[in-house]
RNA sequence: GCGAGCGUGGCGGAACUGGUAUACGCACUAGGCUUAGAACCUAGCGCCGCAAGGAUUGAGGGUUCGACUCCCUCCGCUCGCACCA
C-alpha cells in the first residue's frame, strides 16, 4: 500500500518556506557549520540522480547539525557561465542569458521538489553582474600583485570555429565535435601566476582533511622535484644552454644532450650540413598536438642531430646535441643532458641512434647496461673524484662543485604551469582592462565595475578572428581624459566564477565588498565540501590559489578554503545490449532465467553490464520520474541506502521499491487503511524504548561518519520491531521521526505533526539516547574451541567467566572432547563477546 | 609503467580499536488473505551434506588463543597520471 507522498511533500516544502526554516543568520553563535555542495552548471538536461546523491548527503548533514544546535550555512547557486549555453545560443539564435535563466529555473524547481534545506535567500549565479563585478574586482587584486600578465603561448586554434579549444577538445589534430582541423598557434593570452604559489599549495595540503587520492593527485599535478640546473657550453662558440636534471650525480654519464624542437637555440647552433634535416623535423614536430605526442610516447622515439657539440662542464668532454620531441619545452629549461645508462627514455633513444651508454652508478645485481637502463641506488663510478659516493652524497657533492665553478646550481622544479586565463568567447566575465594604441594595458578602477557584457549581434567570432565581444565596437571603444582606449575582448574561463563563490555565500547581498570581514570570520572556512572527484585537481587547485591570494590581501582569515572534502561515488546503471550492439531500455527487457536477460517483445537475448549512465545507453534515470512515482523521500533514502557514499554503485529499481516499502510500512504503523490515526498516548514499553534508543545512538554516530546506509538499516530495524508491538506511543514515534527527518524530511514532518509534535521537526532539538536503554540486558556469547565457534549461548549481560565456563562445559562438542580425556589448557574470556577454550 | 582504491551469498551491501562473518534491503521458496491479481501478512533462505558435521570473506603464506580486519607474495577489477629529465 502506498502513502500520500504527493500531498505531503509539496505541503511541507511550502511550510518550510513560510517559516524560513533554513535561513542562516549572520550573527555570532556558539557553533557554526558551513556545509557546501559543489554548485552545478545548470545544463539544459536538468538534474541527474548523480547530483541528488551528493546533495542529499549534504542536506542530511545540514539538517542534523541544525537540530544539534549549530548555526548552519547551506547555500546553493549556479555556475552558469560557459560553453554549452553559448553553443545553444548560437544554435537557437537566442541570448545565452535567456537560456541560462530557463535552465536555472528548471534546476531550482527540481531541487525544491527534493526538499533540500537550502537557504535560498543567498542564491546567486556567477552570471549576475552583481556577482561578476566582484570576480572582476578579485582579478584586479591579482593584477595589482603582479599575478596576472599577458604572454604569447601556444594554444589549440581552430580556424573554422575561430576560437581556441581546450586540450581535451582536440584529438588527432581535429576538433572532436566537427572534425575541423586544429593547429597550434602562439597567441597573446592572459595568464595567472599560480606557480608563484606552488610551494604553499603543496605544503598546505597537510592541513586538510581530504581524501588521500585527491591530495595525491594535487601533489602529482604540482609535481615538485629537486635537482640541478647545469650549464653546457657549445663547443667552439660563446653560446651555452642550461639543462635541468634530477640526477646531477650521473653527470659523468651524460653522453649527449637534447633540446626540445621549440628551443630558441636550435636554429642558432645547427650546423649547415644539418640545417634542412633539423628544419624539417622541427616543422613536423610543431604540428603534433600534445595528445599525439602522448600517444607517440609508447611508440618510437624520434630526433635529429644538430651537428653541434656541447662540453660537459665536469670533464670537458665533447658530446653531441640532438633535437627530439621527447623533450618538452614546457618543463624545466626545454633541454636535457641524456644519461642513457640510468634513464629509460634516454636509453631507448641512445639505442635507436647508436649513441654511447656509459654506466656511472654501480648496481649490486649483475646487469647489462647496454640492454637496459639502471635507475636504482648504488655507488658512483667512472666519475673521477666522486667515485664511491652514494647517489644522495653524489647529488650534493656534484651540485656543490658546479656552484663553485659557476656552471650550475641546485634547483627545485615544478610541473605546475601558469594558468591560461583567457577565452575568445562571449559568455564569460569581461576583463576589467583597457588597452591603448600601443597595446599598453590599463586596469580599470573599482568604481568602473562591473564591466557588463555588452549586447552583440552574434555569439560567433568576428570575420577576422576576433572574439565575439569585438562585434560591439561601441562597447570596445572607450575615451578617457581625451585619450582613446579599447576594451579587452577576451573573457575569463568558467573556472573564474567558481573560484570564490563559497565566500560570496557568506554575504551575498553585500554591494560594498565581495564579502564583509565579519561574515568571513563567522563562516569561514567551509567545514564540509561535497562533490565529485572530477574536480580533484583543477577547480580545487584554482580555488585554493585564489584563497591564498585573498589571504595575503588580508581578506580571509584561513589559509585554506575547504577544511574537509568528501567525494561521493558515481551512480552507475545496468544497460542491456543485444548482439548487434544495440541498446535496449530497461523497461523493454526482462530476466527470463537467473542471469539471462531478453528483450520482452522479441525474446532476443541481451547482455547486461553496469555502466555510466548515458543517453546513448538508454540507462539514464531521471529524478523527476522517480519523484512522481515514489516521492522525494524514497529517492533520497534510496540513494543513501545503496551503499557507502564514496563508492560507485549501480542503480537498482528494485532497491528503490524496497525503500518505498519501508516508508509505506512506517506510514501504516501510525495510520490505518482508512486514514485513521493509530497513535495513542500510552507509555512506551521497555522493549520499544530499547529499540528507539539503539536507533538514536546508531543514527547519530552514523551521520557523523557519513555512514548513511547503516543508519537507514537501523531505522528499518526500528520499524520492523515496532510493527511487532501493539501500542503506538506518540512520544516514541516523535523521537523516531526526529532522527528520520534528515533523510526523509517530508514524511517525518507529517508524522511529527500527527503525533502532536510542536513546530517543525526539522527545527526540534535532536534527541539524545539513554545509555541504560541502548544496553542489552541479555547477550549471546560464542563458545569457541581453538578459536572456532561451536555454540552460541544466551547469558545475562556482563555474565562472568565462571558462569559462562560452567555452561560451556555442558555444550555437546565440549562435553565430548572432555569425555575423551582432553583437558582445558587455557581459557580466553572476553566479556559479552566470546569464551574460547584451548584444549589439548 | 607509476600512484590510489576495491575484491564478502544469486544481487546491493553489513561487521566497532583483531572477538558470534553474511545485519538491512532486493530476488527467491512455501503458506495466509483474495473470485483472481496487485498490495499486505507469516515463515524460510550463503555453500556441501539426509544428518552429525565440514569448508568458507579473490589465491597462497605469516603473526595470533582467535584474522573480512594486521604483515608478505600473487591474481583480478576500477579510477587517476604518464617521454615532467
Amino acid at each position: 500500500m502506498s502513502y500520500p507522498f504527493k500531498e505531503i511533500e509539496p505541503k511541507w516544502q511550502d511550510k518550510w518556506d513560510e517559516a524560513q526554516a533554513f535561513s542562516a543568520k549572520n550573527q555570532d553563535s556558539e557553533k557554526k557549520y558551513y556545509v557546501l555542495d559543489m554548485f552545478p552548471y545548470p545544463s539544459g538536461a536538468g538534474l541527474h540522480v548523480g547530483h541528488v546523491e551528493g546533495y542529499t548527503a549534504s542536506d542530511i548533514i545540514a539538517r542534523a547539525k541544525r537540530a544539534q544546535g549549530y548555526n548552519v550555512l547551506h547555500p546553493m547557486g549556479w555556475d552558469a557561465f560557459g560553453l554549452p549555453a553559448e553553443r545553444a545560443a548560437v544554435r537557437e539564435g537566442r541570448h545565452p542569458e535567456e537560456i541560462t535563466k530557463e535552465n536555472v529555473s528548471n534546476f531550482k524547481q527540481q531541487l525544491r521538489s527534493l526538499g533540500f534545506s537550502y537557504d535560498w535567500e543567498r542564491e546567486f549565479s556567477t552570471t549576475d553582474p552583481e556577482y561578476y563585478r566582484w570576480t572582476q574586482w578579485i582579478f584586479l587584486k591579482l593584477y595589482e600583485k603582479g599575478l596576472a600578465y599577458q604572454a604569447d603561448v601556444p594554444v589549440n586554434w581552430c580556424p573554422a570555429l575561430g576560437t581556441v579549444l581546450a586540450n581535451e577538445e582536440v584529438q588527432d589534430g581535429k576538433y572532436v565535435e566537427t572534425g575541423d582541423p586544429v593547429e597550434r598557434r602562439n597567441m597573446k593570452q592572459w595568464m595567472l601566476k599560480i606557480t608563484a604559489y606552488a610551494d604553499r599549495l603543496l605544503d598546505d595540503l597537510e592541513l586538510l582533511d581530504w581524501p588521500a587520492g585527491v591530495i595525491e593527485m594535487q601533489r602529482a599535478w604540482i609535481g615538485k622535484s629537486r635537482g640541478a640546473e647545469v650549464d653546457f657550453a657549445i663547443a667552439d662558440s660563446e653560446t651555452k644552454f642550461t639543462v635541468f636534471t634530477t640526477r646531477p650525480d650521473t653527470l659523468f654519464g651524460a653522453t649527449y644532450c637534447v633540446l626540445a624542437p621549440e628551443h630558441p637555440l636550435v636554429t642558432q647552433i645547427t650546423s649547415s650540413e644539418q640545417q634542412s634535416a633539423v628544419q624539417d623535423y622541427v616543422q613536423w614536430a610543431k604540428n603534433r598536438s600534445d595528445m599525439d605526442r602522448q600517444l607517440a610516447a609508447e611508440k618510437e622515439k624520434t630526433g635529429v642531430f644538430t651537428g653541434a657539440y656541447a662540453l660537459n662542464p665536469v670533464n670537458g668532454q665533447k658530446i653531441p646535441v640532438w633535437v627530439a620531441d621527447y623533450v618538452l619545452m614546457t618543463y624545466g629549461t626545454g633541454a636535457i643532458m641524456a644519461v642513457p645508462a640510468h634513464d629509460e627514455r634516454d636509453h631507448a633513444f641512445a639505442k635507436k641512434f647508436n649513441l654511447p651508454i656509459v654506466q656511472v652508478i654501480s648496481s649490486e645485481k649483475e646487469i647489462d647496461i647496454q640492454e637496459s637502463a639502471y635507475s636504482g641506488d648504488g655507488k658512483l663510478m667512472n666519475s673521477d673524484s666522486f667515485n664511491g659516493l652514494s647517489v644522495a652524497e653524489g647529488k650534493a657533492k656534484v651540485i656543490a662543485a658546479l656552484e663553485v665553478n659557476g656552471c650550475g646550481k641546485g634547483k627545485e622544479q615544478f610541473k605546475l604551469r601558469d594558468w591560461l586565463f583567457s577565452r575568445q568567447r562571449y559568455w564569460g566575465e569581461p576583463f576589467p582592462i583597457l588597452k591603448d594604441a600601443n597595446g599598453q594595458v590599463y586596469p580599470l578602477s573599482e568604481e568602473d565595475l562591473p564591466v557588463s557584457l555588452p549586447f552583440v549581434e552574434e555569439y560567433k567570432p568576428t570575420a577576422d578572428g576576433q572574439p565575439p565581444l569585438a562585434r560591439n565596437q561601441e562597447w570596445v571603444q572607450v575615451t578617457r581624459d581625451g585619450k582613446n582606449f579599447e576594451r579587452e575582448t577576451n573573457t575569463m574561463p568558467q573556472w573564474a566564477g567558481s573560484c570564490w563563490y563559497y565566500l560570496r555565500f557568506m554575504d551575498p547581498k553585500n554591494n560594498q565588498a565581495p564579502f564583509s570581514k565579519e561574515a568571513e570570520n563567522l563562516w569561514g572556512p567551509v567545514d564540509l565540501y561535497i562533490g565529485g572527484v572530477e574536480h580533484a585537481v583543477l577547480h580545487l587547485l584554482y580555488s585554493r590559489f585564489w584563497h591564498k591570494v585573498l589571504y595575503d590581501c588580508g581578506l580571509v582569515h584561513t589559509k585554506e578554503p575547504f577544511q574537509k572534502l568528501f567525494n561521493q561515488g558515481m551512480i552507475l546503471a545496468y544497460s542491456y545490449r543485444d548482439k548487434n550492439g544495440k541498446y535496449h531500455h530497461p523497461d523493454d527487457v526482462k530476466e527470463e532465467s537467473p542471469g539471462k536477460w531478453v528483450v520482452t517483445k522479441t525474446g532476443d537475448s541481451v547482455v547486461t553490464q553496469v555502466e555510466k549512465m548515458s543517453k546513448s545507453k538508454l540507462n539514464v534515470v531521471n529524478p523527476n520520474d522517480v519523484v512522481a512515482q515514489y516521492g522525494a523521500d524514497s529517492l533520497r533514502v534510496y540513494e543513501m541506502f545503496m551503499g557507502p557514499l564514496d563508492r560507485d554503485k549501480p542503480w537498482a529499481q528494485n532497491g528503490l521499491v524496497g525503500v518505498f516499502k519501508f516508508l509505506s510500512k512506517l506510514w501504516r504503523l501510525v495510520n490505518d487503511d482508512k486514514g485513521q490515526s493509530l497513535l495513542d498516548d500510552s507509555e512506551p514499553t521497555e522493549e520499544q524504548l530499547k529499540v528507539l534508543h539503539q536507533t538514536i545512538k546508531k543514527v547519530t554516530t552514523d551521520i557523523n561518519n557519513l555512514s548513511f546506509n547503516t543508519a537507514i538499516s537501523q531505522m528499518m530495524i526500528f520499524v520492523n520491531e515496532m510493527s511487532k508491538t501493539k501500542t503506538r506511543p506518540k512520544s516514541l514515534i516523535r523521537s523516531f521521526v526526529q532522527v528520520l527527518a534528515p533523510f526523509a524530511p517530508h514524511i517525518a514532518e507529517e508524522i511529527w505533526s500527527q503525533a502532536g509534535g510542536k513546530g517543525l521537526v526539522c527545527l526540534a532539538k535532536w534527541p539524545e539516547h539513554d545509555e541504560s536503554y541502548s544496553k542489552a540486558d541479555s547477550v549471546t556469547l560464542a563458545i569457541q574451541v581453538m578459536g572456532k565457534t561451536k555454540a552460541k549461548l544466551d547469558f545475562d549481560a556482563d555474565a562472568d567467566e565462571e558462569t559462562v565456563l560452567t555452561a560451556a562445559k555442558e555444550v555437546g562438542f565440549v562435553k565430548n572432547q572432555l569425555a575423551e580425556g582432553k583437558s582445558i589448557r587455557k581459557v580466553i574470556f572476553v566479556k559479552n563477546r566470546i569464551l574460547n577454550l584451548i584444549i589439548n
